[in-house]
DNA sequence: AGTTAAACCTGGTTGC
DNA sequence: TGCAACCAGGTTTAAC
């Protein structure tokens, strides 16, 4: 679920509210795709510095205490972050509490692909070798038509599965990726190496207007995302192709189908996505 | 090196 | 109604 808009929009909900709060208690529930890597009563004490992303990835940055660094989140298929004043009991699927003297940062995340980790770094670029291989942020500058044509160039899969790949761009998942290409008017099976110049900077300037229009409308929720404050996402509602296998593109009426490309569902309109 | 499959885990939906 | 099969927003790791 959790693509950049929606980890995006939590990291807004939370980012004000816990920007200089105090840690009074970390609490673990069941095992998340890695150790935290530190002791929990070693953080307490110390003061969130700020909230970041990259990529999906959100960065907590805490100073002072005992273990001076920072946590690397990510919410995974089914991971929802929650800031509420007083949290109720953890439920089944609530498995990590960061207590605060401003609230409670509960992750709640059903399927547990979701991560927690702790790294003495200061900053979220040498945090993890998890940040190692994430291409640029969809809304950098740096990024360009040139350099984003140049990146496709570099491959010979299929243009959906590098989209998913994060190495050109990071951020766009399985939802995003097949609304951008359906935007450009590109078949998901194109090789990325075989893209021209002009698609490219078309497809470049779908997916920053697809992220863009979901985190205006805060995401999409297809079954278990929230926002920080428990609000749904409604991005889904103007999705064109995911989802709508066997029902009519809304741009050209033919009918939407449903592929799988590296073990992943792929939607597309054969009407507007030639090969 | 580069592509593809398997793995992680739970729950909702679909079909017999 | 019961139960097996399939599907889901992601990404690492192992295997060709």
């Amino acid at each position: 679920m959790p693509e950049l808009p929606e980890v995006e929009v939590t990291r807004r909900g939370i980012a004000e509210p816990l920007r200089g709060a105090k840690v009074v208690t970390l609490r673990l529930g069941k095992p998340l795709r890695w150790p935290l890597g530190q002791r929990p009563d070693a953080l307490v004490g110390s003061i969130i510095g700020g909230v970041g992303r990259r990529g999906k990835y959100l960065w907590l940055s805490l100073l002072g205490g005992r273990a001076p660094g920072g946590l690397l989140l990510h919410l995974g298929m089914s991971g929802s972050l929650a800031l509420t004043e007083q949290a109720p009991a953890p439920g089944p699927h609530d498995h990590f509490d960061l207590v605060t003297d401003r609230g409670t940062l509960r992750l709640t995340d059903p399927r547990r692909f979701g991560a927690v980790v702790w790294s003495p770094a200061l900053d979220a670029a040498p945090a993890s070798r998890l940040l190692a291989g994430l291409g640029p942020e969809p809304f950098d500058d740096a990024l360009t038509a040139e350099s984003f044509h140049a990146a496709l160039h570099r491959r010979r899969a299929p243009i959906k599965a590098v989209l998913l790949g994060g190495e050109a761009v990071v951020g766009a998942g399985n939802i995003y990726a097949c609304e951008a290409l359906h935007t450009a008017g590109i078949h998901p099976a194109t090789r990325a190496d075989r893209i021209s110049r002009p698609r490219a900077a078309r497809l470049l300037d779908a997916v920053r207007t697809t992220l863009a229009r979901a985190l205006e409308l805060g995401g999409s929720t297809l079954r278990d995302f929230r926002d920080a404050h428990g609000i749904d996402g409604a991005y889904q509602a103007e999705a064109q192709v995911y989802g709508r296998a066997g029902l009519p593109c809304g741009r050209c009426g033919a009918t939407v189908r449903r592929v799988v490309q590296g073990q992943r569902a792929t939607y597309f309109c054969p009407g507007c996505q030639k090969r």
